[in-house]
RNA sequence: GUGGCCAUGGUGUAGUGGUAACACUAGAGUUUGUGGAACUCUCAUCACGGGUUCGAAUCCCGUUGGCCACCCCA
């Protein structure tokens, strides 16, 4: 907890972070970084990440997903209930804000806390439903960077929230996940799916879990000898040796699912293999947040036959509205990060399309004419031509060399000579060949010659 | 939060105690209004701070950041 300001002045807002302050006296630095786990997307990288928006956009689109856009900073209480006081996410890894008035904000950890949220308070519930809704923006979680992990990360996200408890929802959200992977050309990845149960029979699954490691809690590692009475079906996915090695003595869970569960899971795997979307059921696949039930599902990228990790996941969360004060709502959901997406797109040296080069590139001779060409650019603007420039540069020499580096078709040569003729050369640079029009005619003729 | 590895121009690298090298990129130029080749030149006090030493990019400590593992997750 940062120390309360004395001085008149106090800071509209201070931020405490899970970890104690390093340093009170900051050294001010002489160069400045980005803070850590946090990173700058150069306009090369920006390529990318376009990519990853627009075509999530336009599927999300097509799928009948509608926009949502929520703060980034929510009162912390939203996710300490949502998603559940006992969570590494809530517990250790949110960023805490607290307000001059008082108020003690979060930066979002995630997205569906906030959906649901907003579904509530302005009673989307009244509209058609369900909503399908889709999010996409920056997420924020104090933990340690590591491969494709980030303090904040942009995170793409689906929400089917209403109407009836139906499974088709289920599947059409793995569906356009699915496409989304497919349409940016991400290769090897693998759907894992699970069914968590729902309150009927989750607890006694819990039960016949916590039984069934009865008497070997010495053999469990640290976490898991903890872990089995708070939530033991975290049990399950532990990787520890020690741990797997016991797995063996839990019952299946999918035996163990209460009738309207496996019916549910039955269902979604049924249109799942209509879409001919393959999957892997795994029994182990749990999440550690309180609002999922039923599906859980995870897409993940392997290579050379190991699991590389998982870029994408979601699942059901029949409970959430109600933990954040609302009814009884279904709904399913799930998310993935463009790190992620650009990571493996990266990796397996995914071809972006190629930039359509402009057309045409403005040069200007001498300072008459540099005086009137912002003017000029103007009129092929607003004629719909896309121009390029080096305006800063004034040699002729120069300028054609960028224009010829950009690709560029036809080079515009304004100078002197122009001016008193009010005329403009235009040079074909693959051709080498130009002639002067008059400007008045310029939009004309370049339209003439792009058709050409 | 714990642990390991790392940090040299815009990028990728070389240089392991005597004052930074190479490639690419970028910019300027090779005379006066014409590009794509070639050539010339320019761009780092070696993340930051401190220490050891006659002397440090090179050794030590700290800070910051990166990568990786545990944990958890997108």
């Amino acid at each position: 907890m940062p120390p309360p300001n004395t001085n008149k002045s106090p800071p509209a807002i201070f931020i405490t972070v899970t970890t104690k302050p390093k340093n009170t006296k900051e050294p001010a630095p002489k160069t400045f970084q980005t803070p850590r786990g946090m990173h700058d997307v150069l306009p090369g990288d920006e390529l990318w990440w376009d990519r990853v928006r627009r075509t999530a956009q336009t599927l999300a689109d097509f799928y009948g997903f509608r926009r949502i856009e929520t703060p980034i900073l929510e009162q912390a209480t939203l996710f300490k209930k949502g998603i559940g006081e006992e969570t590494d996410m809530v517990e250790k890894e949110m960023y805490i804000v607290r307000t001059k008035g008082g108020d003690v904000l979060a930066l979002r950890p995630e997205g569906t806390a906030p959906v649901a949220r907003a579904y509530l308070q302005h009673h989307l519930g009244r509209g058609a439903q369900p909503q399908k809704l889709w999010y996409e923006g920056p997420m924020f979680r104090h933990e340690n960077p590591q491969a494709g992990r980030f303090r904040q990360f942009d995170q793409i996200g689906l929400e089917v929230i209403g109407g009836v408890n139906d499974p088709i929802y289920d599947a059409q959200v793995i569906l356009v996940f699915t496409r989304l992977i497919e349409e940016l050309k991400i290769k090897n990845t693998g759907l894992k799916i699970n069914s968590i149960g729902c309150r009927v029979c989750r607890p006694i699954y819990k039960r016949q879990i916590q039984n069934a490691y009865r008497d070997q809690e010495k053999k469990l590692c640290a976490d898991c000898a903890g872990r089995i009475k708070t939530n033991p079906l975290r049990l399950l996915d532990c990787k520890k040796p020690e741990c797997q090695e016991l797995k063996g003595r839990a019952p299946n869970f999918f035996d163990k699912l209460c009738v309207t569960c496996s019916t549910h899971l039955k269902s979604v795997l049924e249109y799942l293999e209509e879409l001919g979307i393959s999957y892997g059921l795994d029994n182990q696949l749990v999440r550690g947040l309180d609002y999922y039930s039923r599906t859980v599902f995870e897409i993940f990228v392997e290579g050379d036959g190991k699991e590389v990790g998982a870029i994408l996941g979601g699942g059901r969360y029949d409970y959430l509205m109600e933990l954040l004060g609302g009814r009884l709502t279904p709904a399913v959901g799930g998310a993935t990060s463009i790190e992620r997406l650009v990571a493996v797109m990266k990796a397996q040296e995914v071809k972006l399309p190629a930039k359509t080069a402009k057309k045409v590139f403005f040069i200007h001779v001498g300072d008459m004419a540099k005086k009137k060409s912002l003017r000029i650019i103007e009129n092929l603007r607003s004629a719909g031509i896309a121009v390029g420039e080096a305006l800063g540069r004034d040699s002729l020499r120069a300028q054609l060399k960028s224009a010829d580096k950009d690709g560029i078709e036809l080079a515009l040569i304004f100078g002197q000579r122009e001016i008193f003729e009010e005329s403009i050369i235009i040079r074909n640079l693959k051709s080498s060949l130009q002639e002067s029009v008059p400007l008045s005619k310029l939009v004309e003729e370049i339209k003439r010659r792009a058709k050409g």
